[in-house]
DNA sequence: CTCACACATGTGACCGTGCACACGCCAGCA
DNA sequence: TGCTGGCGTGTGCACGGTCACATGTGTGAG
């Protein structure tokens, strides 16, 4: 049998109070399981709560302690694969902490729009900040508006005063081209991200690193938008300018893209030229030919931020901060450089 | 020069309205653009404001207008293609009119979690809801739980008491197989998705619709999950166990897995075989060969969920419900049903 | 026997905003 | 002159929780 009293209100800890015969008080003693409450009456308060379908009010909450139990997001591109898994896996991790989560999806990287979608997180009283917008801009933006809530960036370096989150980029990025070398290529092009984003930049890094110390010659990388669309017109002015091997492609679409003007132009994947991605998107064993490439764990590095920023806010330390290793996968879109044949590089040896 | 007269808390109206001599009514008119206020009192008082950085207490306003300015989402497989598109073009579009948005993602359909997603929802006091959940499944909850906000769903059928926005998946899915049909095949496979979504019930409803008027014999669909994965073992079992010139596969996702799967085969796409997606996914033009598929505008789609709910919400009505028209794009993986040839069909003519 | 001290509970103020209502003022009208 | 009514503004309370402090009760030590 459910008492409500009250009619188009819900019913408030005062409701459940008087139904219960104690005071306000004591009911959100037990809302907040104070330790000094005898069984009995928190038994019988919790009954009535059920009864009732008492449920505390957020926002009353929220005005008194100044804590909202919610962690923003701010993020730029959500519609691409990564942030997408990520986000999906933050908000699991942080709901079943009791945490909301609330995101702010960047239209445009302008200073203008990011301090915007930042305001309207900071409206909400959050008490950490993801920030999966891995444009060098948006942490000059950040770092100018004096944050008072503990934020960890995801998909890029860490930087003054908060942490950063990611799968070993530059590591992936090695293994990649490691893979290509002990294939025998010898003329590597790597199609990077844009110029801006920490994730495109640590990806280079590592490509440089490896070709290095292999002591390769080292082909200009090319600056992409990580779109499919960008990866097919790169191929076409590729083959007509340049002369390679293998290319190794900041992400799995821009990959595909390659394919596609490799495929158009009657060059074999990868008998012809070598393609490793990065990123192991779901459809990456699908292409033509399956793509080799470095996987990425999304959905953990959305995991960890959570709980690396519930730590903080809980006050725990937390440390178990050990690398999220990229794992390198490989189909079927690399092979050993041919010695001899109608490559496109036959004359120069 | 900035006054801040309390030491940490941030300003409040009250404290706005002592640096301009006036009550903090005057201040909360002013918030509310209030009509009846001197222009040179309002002026005053929004300089103070800028001056001590007030941003109003969204939580306080909550308590007492019971009017969180939020809307929330309810969805399942937030990392797909459609629905990442929708909630990042849902985002924007409450942003822009002063809304801000609660996302849920379900991670799994049972009703425990649709039930728990919701009462989380709730408990924001959220005043409308977009549903991008497309099983029926999660309606059935949805019904059970006696909603008292307006809803929207998203990618599925109207139902009491809700509106439903889509594209018109009939429509659509008439178009592709008209397409095959009039390219002359008649053998034609509709590789659906899974049975409790609506959208994949009303794709495989505009496939029958087609063939039916078509007076095609029909060929029973099969029931996928909408991954690439599933569409490359369906294209392996198809080629084995029926006999067929055409598929329809109701995403380009496992528009992707038959490719792969004829390509593994030996079958040519589209000359031995032709293939129709669904959604146009970015990398769909990029696919081998690339994908005729159906067009959908999913952030259109969420744009309007968006002006549909704040339409009740504030309760003008907005009737702009001219349907979402999908665009038929055609690629190079159709052609015409070849007449002759070592065709797999050739006994049967 | 009394005092101190945990335990279990109650009382009242307060968080920042909006609302209902009251107030003073001035104009228009009978 | 007095009455009405709109304008611009102020006063006090309510919203639903939490916090600081007060209160009453039992229990063991001195």
């Amino acid at each position: 049998m459910s008492a409500q009293l009250p009619k188009g209100r819900a019913p408030s800890i005062r409701d459940v109070a008087r139904l219960a015969g104690v005071s306000h008080q004591t009911v959100s003693r037990v809302l907040n399981n104070h330790p000094s409450i005898r069984e009995s009456t928190k038994a019988r308060i919790m009954q009535v709560m059920e009864d009732m379908q008492y449920r505390p009010n957020l926002a009353a909450r929220a005005l008194v302690t100044r804590h909202s139990r919610t962690i923003g997001v701010l993020c730029a591109a959500g519609a691409q694969y990564g942030p997408a898994n990520s986000i999906a896996a933050i908000e699991d991790a942080a709901r079943a902490a009791g945490y909301y989560v609330n995101t702010a999806n960047l239209a445009a990287v302008d200073p203008e729009s990011i301090s915007g979608a930042l305001r309207h997180l900071m409206d909400q009283e959050i008490e950490g900040l993801v920030v999966i917008a891995p444009q060098v801009r948006v942490f000059d933006v950040l770092a100018k508006m004096s944050m008072d809530v503990p934020y960890v960036s995801l998909q890029s370096t860490a930087a003054g005063g908060h942490r950063a989150l990611s799968g070993d980029q530059i590591e992936g990025a090695r293994l990649a081209t490691r893979h290509l070398i002990e294939l025998g290529h010898q003329e590597i092009i790597h199609v990077a991200g844009p110029q801006d984003w920490i994730e495109a930049e640590a990806r280079m890094q590592g490509f440089l690193d490896e070709v290095d110390s292999a002591e390769l010659q080292t082909h200009p990388p090319i600056l992409g938008d990580w779109t499919a669309e960008f990866g097919y017109h790169a191929g076409r002015e590729l083959l007509s300018t340049r002369e390679f091997t293998a290319v190794f492609a900041a992400n799995d679409h821009m990959a595909l893209g390659l394919l596609h003007a490799f495929r158009d132009a009657g060059r074999d994947v990868p008998r012809d030229i070598s393609v490793v991605g990065f990123d192991d998107i779901v459809d990456a064993r699908h292409f033509c030919p399956p793509l080799t490439t470095v996987r990425q764990d999304y959905a953990e590095i959305g995991r960890r931020a959570v709980s690396l920023l519930l730590g903080e806010v809980d006050g725990d330390p937390v440390v178990s901060t050990e690398p999220i290793r990229p794992v390198f996968v490989i189909r079927d879109s690399t092979a050993p450089v041919r010695a001899r044949g109608p490559s496109p590089l036959r004359k120069r040896y």
